[in-house]
DNA sequence: ATAGCTGCAAAGTGTTTGCATTTTG
DNA sequence: CAAAATGCAAACACTTTGCAGCTAT
C-alpha cells in the first residue's frame, strides 16, 4: 500500500484543511520508510529532503494526521513511532533484535490469546496494537544468539 | 511480597555498596504502591514523605536499584514505571481503563501465544513482559462504557 | 579514613505553545 | 481574501551530569 494510490489530499481538502509541502513531505517520508520512524527521525528525514522545514511544523503536523486517521502512532520505547494508516488493517509488530526487520502479524492472531485472558481473569483486553521484540527466522537460522 | 520480609540491605552491604535513607525511602514508597509508579510520581512519593530529597537522587537510584536487579521497569505511555523485582516471578499486566486496577497474569498465560507466532512467522519472541489495555471484569458488570 | 552517595545547579532531550507572517483554496 | 498553516523563539516537562561536600561502613 502506497500512499501514492490514496488520495488522502481530497480527502483532507474536503474537510476544509489544505494540502502543503510539509504534510505531503512527512506522508512522503513515512511511506517510503521500510520500518516505524519516532517523530524526532522523522524531523530529520523530512529536513533532509527540505532543509527549511521546522520541528514545530512536523510535531503539529504528526498529531494532526493522526488525529485525522491518516497515519497511525504506535508507542514503544518510550517514543512514539508512526506508520502509514490508510486502508490497512491494524495488526501488530514483531521487530527482530537481530536484523531489525518488522514482521506484521494481523489482528488475528491475539484472538485466542485474548480469549484465554477473558476465561482466566475476566479481563477484556481492548489494546488494539502489540509490539514484541525477538528473533526471526532468519537470524536463528544464522546462529544469531 | 514485601520488603521488608526480604533483606536486600544485606545484599547491597556485601557488594560495597550503601544503605541510604533516600534508598531505603525509594525501596518503601514503591513496596508501598498498589500500583507501578512512574520517576516522576517517585519523586514526588519520597519527597512527601521526606522533603528534601533530591530528584536527581532518586533518577539516579531508580538506575542503580534497576542494575541491582532490586526493582524492575516496565516501559509504558512513554515512560519508566518501577516495581519491586525481589523474589517475583516475572508477569504480565493487565490494565483496566475503568478503575485502574492492575491484574498481574503469571507469565505462563503467553506461552500458546508465543507458540503460535513462532509457527505462523518463524518468529521466537524474547519480550519478557506485556502491558494490555482493557477493561476487568468488575467494571463491565457495573456497565462500565 | 575513604569510597560511595547526596544536593545543587546547570545542561540536555524531546515536545509544545504564542504570535507574527506566509500560503492555500 | 480569509482561514489555515508555517517559522521562530521561548517555554515546557522530564532526565542527566559535574562537582563540592557529606556519610555509611
Amino acid at each position: 500500500m502506497s500512499h501514492h494510490t490514496w488520495n488522502y489530499q481530497d480527502a483532507l481538502r474536503r474537510d476544509g484543511y489544505r494540502v502543503t509541502r510539509q504534510r505531503e513531505l512527512i506522508m512522503d517520508v513515512i511511506c517510503d520508510s521500510p520500518t516505524r520512524l519516532s517523530a524526532r527521525q522523522l524531523c530529520e528525514s523530512v529536513r533532509e529532503r527540505a532543509p527549511g522545514v521546522n520541528d514545530a511544523t512536523v510535531y503539529r503536523n504528526l498529531h494532526f494526521l493522526s488525529e485525522r486517521g491518516l497515519i497511525r502512532p504506535h508507542e514503544h520505547d518510550g517514543h512514539a513511532f508512526y506508520e502509514l494508516a490508510g486502508p490497512l488493517e491494524p495488526h501488530h509488530h514483531l521487530t527482530c533484535r537481530g536484523c531489525g526487520i518488522e514482521i506484521e502479524a494481523p489482528h488475528d492472531v491475539t484472538h485466542a490469546f485474548y480469549a484465554l485472558l477473558e476465561e482466566r481473569f475476566g479481563f477484556c483486553v481492548t489494546s488494539d496494537h502489540l509490539s514484541l521484540q525477538g528473533w526471526c527466522a532468519a537470524c536463528r537460522a544464522s546462529g544469531g544468539t
